[in-house]
Formats: C-alpha cells, sequence, structure tokens
RNA sequence: UGAGUUUGUUAUACGGUCGCGGGGUCGAGAGACCAUGAGGAAAGUCCGAGCAGCAUAGGACAGGGUGCCUGAUAACGUCAGGCGAGGGUGACCUUAGGGAAAGUGCAACAGAAAUAAACCGCCGUAAGAGGCUUGGCGUUCGCCUUGAUUGCCCGUUUGGGUAGCCCGCUUACGGUAAGGAUGGAAAGGCGAGGUAAGAGCUCACCGAUAUCUUGGCAACAAGAUAUGCCAUGUAAACCCCACUCGCUGCAAGAUUGGGUAUCCGUCAAUAGGGCUGUCCGUCCGACGGAAUACCGUGAAUAUCGCUUGAGCUUGUCGGCGACGGCAAGCCUAGAUAAAUGACCGUACACGACAGAACUCGGCUUACAGACAAACUCAAAUC
RNA sequence: UGGGGUGUCGCCAAGUGGUUAAGGCACCGGAUUUUGAUUCCGGCAUUCGUAGGUUCAAAUCCUGCCACCCCAG
C-alpha cells in the first residue's frame, strides 16, 4: 500500500478548515476521508533551521511508512509534529499506531 | 625541543535490508529493472554580472557609488603585484591612502589666546606721583640694616631747592613673539651666535616646500640646488576633482486557461424588399466575446523559464602573480508543503558548521578535528 | 525569494558629534501616618544590540556581524 504526496495548497487549508484532530506527545494529526492515502508534513520555523527542519520531515515520514500498515481505509492526512528537544523515530512511530488504533482508521 | 607566521587539502569510510526525488528502459496497467541525486560555506544577501520585462535620440542638471599606482577580469566596492604609512625581535600582518593654497561650516571643556597677535610679561623712550625715615657699629674711608638709607646750595627747630638713587610704582607711545599652568592642535624642532629685549635675524643638524638630475610604465624613491618656511585639525561635515551608474526583479517573464446551450458582434454566401452605391430582415457556416445558465474544476494552478555553463578535470605553454592561450576528456540535483532517511554489521581519530530553489564571479560570517608544505624566533647539542 | 525598518534602565521612550545620556511608569531606601494609599525627598544606565574604524572627542558618522519586526502573489 503506497501513500501519495499532499502537495495544493488548497489541500492542507481543507485540512486545517475542515479534518478531524487527534494529538499525542509528540505529533498532532489531521485526517479526512478521500479516495487514496495522501499525506504531508507541515512544519515551522519554530522548529529550528532547515537542517532540523528536513530532519524532523524524514522522522516522520519513515515513522509513518511502518504506521501506515495499521491503516485500514484511506485518508488524506496532515502530520504536525510538536516542538521539544528530541526527536526519535520510534516516539514518532508509537505515538502514530496509538492514533490510528484510537481512531479506528 | 618549545613558541609562532603564511598557504593549501580534507570534512567519517565500507557492506547489507527497506524507503524517497526527478530521469531512462520494459509493460495495457499495477509495477519491475538501471544508473544518478546538496556545500565549502548551499548561509548572510554585502557588491558585481548574465538573463527577463519596462523606459530610453543625444546632452545637461539632480542623486548614488568608488577614490595611492600598474595590471587581471564579462564586471566589481573583488583579486594580484608594487608604493607610502603604521605595528611586530622576526617570519609577517594591518591599511576608505585624491584635494584643507576654490569656498562654507564645526572645534565642547580648559587656556592669556583657537586661526587670530589682543592680554600678561620683557625691552626702549617720554611724562607723572611718591620714597630715600628713626637708626646701629665705627677711625673720616667703611660695614650692618633698607627696594633705595646720597652729594651740593639756601636756611638752620621743623624745612626748601637741585641733581642722584629705587632689580621700586603709575600712565602713554613704540619694539617684541623668547616665556605665560591649558589643549588633540598655539604661525617648524633643537643648539649656538646675535640683540635694548627679541625674532630663521644668522649658522649647523633634523623636518618641510619648490626646482632639477638619475632610476621606475606609474605611485614613488635616491641625490643635488634653492627657499628661512604663507600658516592647525576635520572632506567616514557640506563640498571640489577624476572615474562610474537607467529602473525593477525568476513571486522577472512567456504559453495554455475546459464542455454544452443561449445571446451578442464581425466576415462571407444565398433568397426577398427598398431601382445604383448601400441599408434592413431571415437561415446556415466560420471566427471572436472576462455576456448568461448548467456541467466540470486546479487558476495562489499547469507547462515553459530550469540547468551545457564567462562549466569541470588533466596536460602543456606564457606570466613574479591574479590570470590567459592551446589540446584531450567529461556531462555532474532540478524539487515546488519542496527529494539523501531508518535499521543492522565492521573500522577508527567517534564525526563540526550546516541543506540547492534562475545561474555564475567575489566578499563576509559559522565550523569538531585531521593532514601537508614553506618560513621565523628562542634554547640546547654536534 | 525579494524589499523595507528597529535595537538606549525591568517597561514606554527623548537625545544637533562636546556637561555626569532627558523624562514617565515600575522598583529600592527614607519622611509623613496608629497602619496602608496619596504626597514629599533620595537612589537606580561602569555604557546606548555587538566587533572594528574615522575623529582631539562617537549613543550620534562609516563598515562588517547578531537579534527582532513589517511588507510583497
Amino acid at each position: 500500500m503506497k501513500y501519495l504526496r499532499l502537495k495544493k495548497q488548497a489541500d492542507f487549508q481543507r485540512l486545517f478548515q475542515k479534518g478531524k484532530r487527534a494529538s499525542s506527545a509528540t505529533v498532532t494529526v489531521l485526517y479526512n476521508k478521500s479516495q487514496n492515502t495522501t499525506m504531508g508534513i507541515s512544519i515551522g520555523k519554530k522548529h529550528g533551521k532547515s537542517v532540523q527542519r528536513n530532519r524532523i520531515k524524514r522522522l516522520l515520514r519513515e515513522a509513518f511508512r511502518a504506521a501506515q500498515k495499521d491503516m485500514q481505509g484511506a485518508y488524506s492526512i496532515v502530520l504536525v509534529p510538536k516542538v521539544r528537544e528530541e526527536y526519535s523515530v520510534k516516539a514518532f512511530e508509537r505515538d502514530l499506531r496509538c492514533i490510528i488504533k484510537k481512531e479506528k482508521l
């Protein structure tokens, strides 16, 4: 099961305005039902300089790739990481799996 | 061995599994396979250029920038070599370094005075007021005391006149720039002569300026001669001089921007009427419309610009060098919520600063370390 | 990505190159009061974001950095 990248600005706007929210210690998830599974990451300047931001995105993407296997339906999703001291794939993956289970995606 | 100076290189490496960006091949498609994929600063956005749009005959004014010389370059505020100045024992380092005699402004406080010879002072001349007392020692001379303690004449109790004297005092005129607590700066410095007192007034040395000669493309340097020396600082104050500059930026700019029906406009054709020209009405066809309705939908979008370029590597030649010429070879990210990661193993020095966004040339700033070369100083030994 | 602006005491801020860098609020100490508030008096910037330079002298002029803010489809 592959996921597509969420690229359009309008899609992001729609999710931020109308999407359902679920959050954990490390990450907030916005989602909506759709035809294919699409995923985007929203990350701002508060997370650090560009190297730091790229690092977070890579880790989140890797965690989502692993956690996606638990999902049943197809959704468009935006992941918003929270500002922390340290980031790790394991923490992201655990929280994502937890949210998927709880929201029954 | 220790302390340093300058320049350059490098920026974890290798293997396995899963995954990402755009590209190629195969495939109807799902997908499979192949090679490839961040930096020395990609950063800051401080300069310069290409490229694009707009403006523009040419010139002048205004405004901005640069500012020792010569060269390099597409260009630069960059770089190279040199000159001057400053710093360091030295290797070496730093340097916005044109013009103050075109003009204007500013220079607090302090100081006699701040760009200008006024004041104090010093010296000379003239005038004026005043003082030279009481005295002591002593041999008449003389000595002490005083800023100066005298002589002659008249008178003789006090005194008056005249001359002299006071490193004295006051005023006026003149000479002077040695001295005057300051200050960043006081009309070259220092010494000697000289003078009424002084003064480059004169002289030696140092400094400055001008001219000449020699060397150098030049900035400039060296030497000689002359001038007693026209005169503070500030132009990163206005300004003057020389050179130079259109404005805006890839969010530039270019292309595309659906379908059906209706309506409107234009063109051509046909038929009819108003006799020509031409005008009016009807039907069909083509083109156009940022007009309306419905469907569709992404328009802050899609495609191009977008990576072959003042390109990179190697060799060779020219040049002190920046750099340039020639030859051969190479193609090396192109995304757009934006691609390099995760896990495992091995090695060690245990991995810094940090992520392309139109492209180049510089500058500046950040950076764990590791390595190489040249050179300097100090100490010791031979 | 491009363009523009601001940094002065804890906060809001003034400041022609020249005195010890104005003020206001807050804070601290004292006076007044039985105690508070008010009022009065006094204190509070070893340096103007930072590093250099020009100048006799820099918060002010020049250059490089740092931080923050705003605007542009």
